[in-house]
RNA sequence: GAUUCCAUAGCUCAGCUGGAUAGAGCACAAGUUUUCUAAACUUGCGGUCAUUGGUUCGAAUCCAAUUGGGAUCACCA
């Protein structure tokens, strides 16, 4: 049982002993590090059932905390705060208990919950950018943390493969393509259908400006333009089933995907579940049926069908147009409803940035509405907007930040600093560049992630993202230093080193911080995953190796001349190492041998 | 205009469920290497926690208003 939770209980258990009532709400904070003791109860809540000061009561309640805990060496009060310092013999003890075994459990329990995490959810027209950066690596990261946390978690992406963004870069390839492809240009597949896309703003402006200089307006200039007009022809070629429209899309996507599969693979990320929209747009429109019978939707009298949310403090929402096509909360109905026959789900987790917080608000309260128990189950992972100094990422300013260019040079910063440091020294080829690019992409993760994803971040690309400080490489390289520690001890003491080791009855300051430290990786795991927050994965192992990297200068470690000490000090390092690497796997960053 | 999110050091961010003197990193200044990898360590500089009021023994944290900024408010996705 975890000592914060023997300290509430004994507590609870004082408080009826000595005041002769029963509270439940008891918290345990760590100490305020300009005091002595590990950790503090605040005693103000407790007087008007003691009727004494704040000191007596803290001093009543220390006191028994100390005869009835052999966890508890001593206590101190300071006006209303009882601090407790927990024996050394408890730290060495925990440190004890997991040796050998792993920060992260990866067997499941066959009743483990089953939490779905959508993610990425590209569109096919263009190549991924920073935006889906963060998505992804926000998505990915939140299914390790979950999985660790106990769950049986399926990574699932929706491609929205078809609409009319997609056809604008058909049509733009068979106007001015002249045949390229991927294969006869070298160019990435997504970026070549994404540079048909720019192609064809950039005639469509032509023709708006055009239209306008004749006298129209703007509005009609965007609908007249020829160009958008042969668009709209072939989403409807499209959808009514048209061979050779049907080909030439299944061929751009199928360049598009070869691309997003490179980039997926770089960035770490992957998925068990893919959906297309191809496939799933047509869905929900039967739930509509059900809904209108149910009460819950009405029909205009133009025929189109809508939910009137005003009750909740929302607007009408349209789920069936006039016509009777299906917009894109129709099919969000249709998709969720198949994910929960399919898979059961306890939770659907929508990786998707803020600016659709009212979307799924409502996707949410008419699935609720319609009577659906699992609805209960999901939640948008809404994520702030990345930003560039500028504002906003814009493609028609091209101020967008491409995702393959910015993870290349990553890794090229990551090569030319790893050069100059000498670290790549002594390495093959093969390991230089696979070192490159686990600082660089690590790196790049690691800044991404730290921040809490409810915010906005900001990126600004003339800086590049910094290697020193509270970075990825600093958390890698205090890994780093400690594979060099294990390496040599082993050259030094060979397998003897495990068998003889005793730990010491006393814990230097900082290796009591560093045992703690080891210790709240459960806590922050489970605060991680109640949040869908990297952050707090990231903001603890940062923590855990910048107190790594003070003990290592300050505390000789194979230096030591007591041979006990070295033993257990390695072990100490060692798990620190676990530790380490296991947070890492959580934000989906590797970590090296040696750099 | 309505709804909603946000505002902490020059910059980028922690500080969530109210607690003791608000913390990191970067930047800037100074120092540390014959000693386990200096992508490191130490010290200094830097704050009216946007403003005002309220609740409380106690507020960066909760509530309200104000100011400033973002997002959303389609029979687009």
């Amino acid at each position: 049982m975890n000592i914060e939770k023997k300290l509430t209980e004994k507590t609870i258990e004082a408080l009826k002993a000595l005041y002769g009532t029963v509270i439940e709400k008891i918290v345990f904070e760590k100490t305020n590090p300009i005091f002595p003791g590990d950790l503090t109860l605040v005693v103000f809540n407790f007087l008007k059932i003691s009727k004494k000061k704040p000191e007596e009561t803290a001093v009543e309640i220390g006191n028994y905390l100390k005869s009835n805990l052999v966890e508890v060496l001593d206590f101190n009060v300071v006006k209303g705060f009882l601090n407790i310092i927990i024996a050394d013999s408890f730290w060495l003890n925990y440190l004890k208990s997991i040796n050998g075994k792993p920060f992260i459990n990866n067997e499941l329990s066959t009743d483990a919950p089953i939490v779905m995490v959508e993610y990425s959810s590209p569109n096919t027209n263009k190549p991924l950018h920073l935006g889906h950066v963060r998505n992804n690596l926000l998505g990915y990261s939140v299914s390790e943390i979950l999985k660790a946390a106990g769950n049986k978690v399926i990574k699932t992406n929706i491609v929205n493969d078809r609409g009319i963004h997609i056809c604008k870069s058909m049509l733009a390839w068979q106007k001015w393509g002249k045949g390229e492809t991927p294969e006869s240009t070298g160019i990435k597949g997504d970026h070549l259908v994404g540079k048909y896309y720019v192609a064809f703003d950039k005639h469509y402006k032509h023709e708006i400006e055009t239209l306008v200089n004749k006298g129209k307006t703007k509005e009609e200039a965007e609908k007249q333009a020829p160009l958008m007009r042969e668009a709209q022809q072939m989403l409807f070629n499209w959808e009514s089933g048209d061979t050779a429209t049907l080909e030439l899309w299944g061929r751009m996507n199928s360049w598009v995907y070869k691309g997003f599969d490179e980039t997926y693979k770089m960035l770490g990320v992957d998925f068990d579940k893919i959906y297309y929209e191809s496939e799933t747009y047509l869905l929900g429109k039967s739930t509509i049926e059900e809904g209108l019978a149910k009460g819950v939707f009405k029909r205009r009298v133009d025929n189109s069908v809508f939910i009137d949310l005003t009750g909740d403090g929302l607007d009408e929402k349209t789920l069936l147009r006039a016509d009777g096509t299906s917009v894109y909360m129709t099919q969000d109905i249709g998709t969720a409803i198949q994910r929960a026959e399919e898979e059961h789900f306890e939770k659907l987790i929508y990786t998707v940035a803020n600016e659709q917080d009212y979307h799924f608000k409502v996707l949410f309260l008419v699935l609720k509405k319609l009577g659906y128990k699992w609805a209960e189950g999901l939640y948008h992972l809404s994520y702030g907007m990345v930003e560039l100094p500028e504002g906003k990422m814009k493609s028609r300013e091209g101020t967008v930040v491409d995702a393959d260019e910015l993870m290349q040079e990553m890794i090229d910063t990551a090569a030319v600093t790893s050069k100059e440091l000498g670290k790549a020294e002594g390495l093959s080829k093969e390991d230089a560049e696979k070192l490159y690019r686990t600082i660089g992409l690590g790196a790049l993760k690691y800044f991404m992630l730290k921040v809490d994803p409810k915010k906005k971040m900001l990126f600004n690309p003339a800086e590049s993202i910094d290697f020193n400080g509270n970075t990825a490489p600093f958390i890698q390289f205090n890994y780093v230093r400690i594979q060099a520690l294990l390496r040599k001890a082993k050259e030094t003491f060979g397998l003897e080193g495990k068998k003889s080791l005793i730990f010491p009855d006393n814990l230097l300051p900082k290796e009591k911080e560093l045992i703690i430290k080891l210790y709240n990786f459960n806590t922050s795991l489970t605060q991680a995953a109640i949040e869908y927050s990297p952050a707090v994965i990231a903001n603890y192992v940062y923590d855990l190796a910048k107190e790594f990297s003070q003990y290592y200068h300050d505390v000789p470690i194979l230096k030591e001349e007591q041979k006990d000490l070295i033993l257990f000090r390695l072990h100490l390092s060692q798990t620190i190492g676990f530790a380490i690497k296991a947070s890492m796997q959580l934000l989906g960053i590797d970590v090296p041998e040696r750099m």
